[in-house]
DNA sequence: ATATTAGCCTACTAAACAGATAGGAAAATT
DNA sequence: AATTTTCCTATCTGTTTAGTAGGCTAATAT
């Protein structure tokens, strides 16, 4: 299940690609507009930052700006980076605790087959589909 | 994510059918096999119980018993049933707490894409396929 | 009768996760 | 120097996950 943290991550995005202006935008305007916690979406921007997804400004006239044109965006990254992964399964997960039973395990290659999917839908999707809708 | 409670249905239903002999299977023997929980597998069996999924017999040569064919049985159904839906968001479950803003959200109908990908996907597989992996 | 087995029930736990809230330090701009 | 804003750390409440433990009842086969 796809959590706040990775929904709330494309929102501020699309906020920040539907009113770009070339400069900063502060994280107060977008949490207005968007009816988020301000607080709770500062938690969640260091990790698009430290993986230059956005770039940050301090002080006065800073805020958040997009580094990249929307379509340069993929959403499987986004979703990657907030969530920790996009595995269905813990045994796929990087923390991979190796299953003894996993080589006769008659279900991991429909979890495998999954991942794929799962993986390839999102990575299909950049953040200029999500703006206009009829993309998807 | 799939938890254990799906994934365990799984392997037990796949037990079942792997080792059919036409009669009960008691659950003390499945979980020696699988390696689980006989207590926590317990706890998962009733809902698949009241959903025709297996049968249940009690008394001395009781035990479990699919009460269809491999092939009748898909995946989609048993993970639906037993994690409580599949849903990738929690807008998208039936406790569906209608968003206000849902009308012009620009990531929704991704997750309603999602959602059916995620559906077809494991809605196209049966048991039967499982045992036979190469048909996944 | 006795042993076996599901079915049901309650209670409990330990750990992690979800979804925040709060306070303040550091940086940058005016 | 004052202000704005990011950035970091800590804390909190509730829920979920993945079990463990125990016992009772009903059904069934031998």
């Amino acid at each position: 299940m796809i959590t706040t943290r990775g929904r709330y991550a494309l929102r501020v995005l699309i906020d920040l690609a539907e009113n770009n202006s070339g400069s900063y935008t502060p994280m107060k305007e977008i949490a207005a507009r968007q009816g988020l916690s301000q607080k709770y979406l500062e938690q969640i921007m260091p990790v698009l930052i430290k993986n230059r997804i956005v770039d940050g400004m301090s002080g006065k006239g800073g805020g958040y700006r997009l580094v990249r044109s929307p379509e340069e965006y993929v959403v499987g990254e986004i979703l990657s980076l907030t969530e920790g992964g996009l595995e269905p399964v813990s045994c796929l997960g990087c923390s991979a605790d190796k299953c003894e039973r996993s080589d006769d395990c008659r279900t991991l290659p429909m979890w495998k087959k999954y991942n794929e999917l799962t993986q390839d839908f999102f990575n299909g999707i950049t953040l200029a589909d999500l703006m206009k809708s009829d993309k998807i």
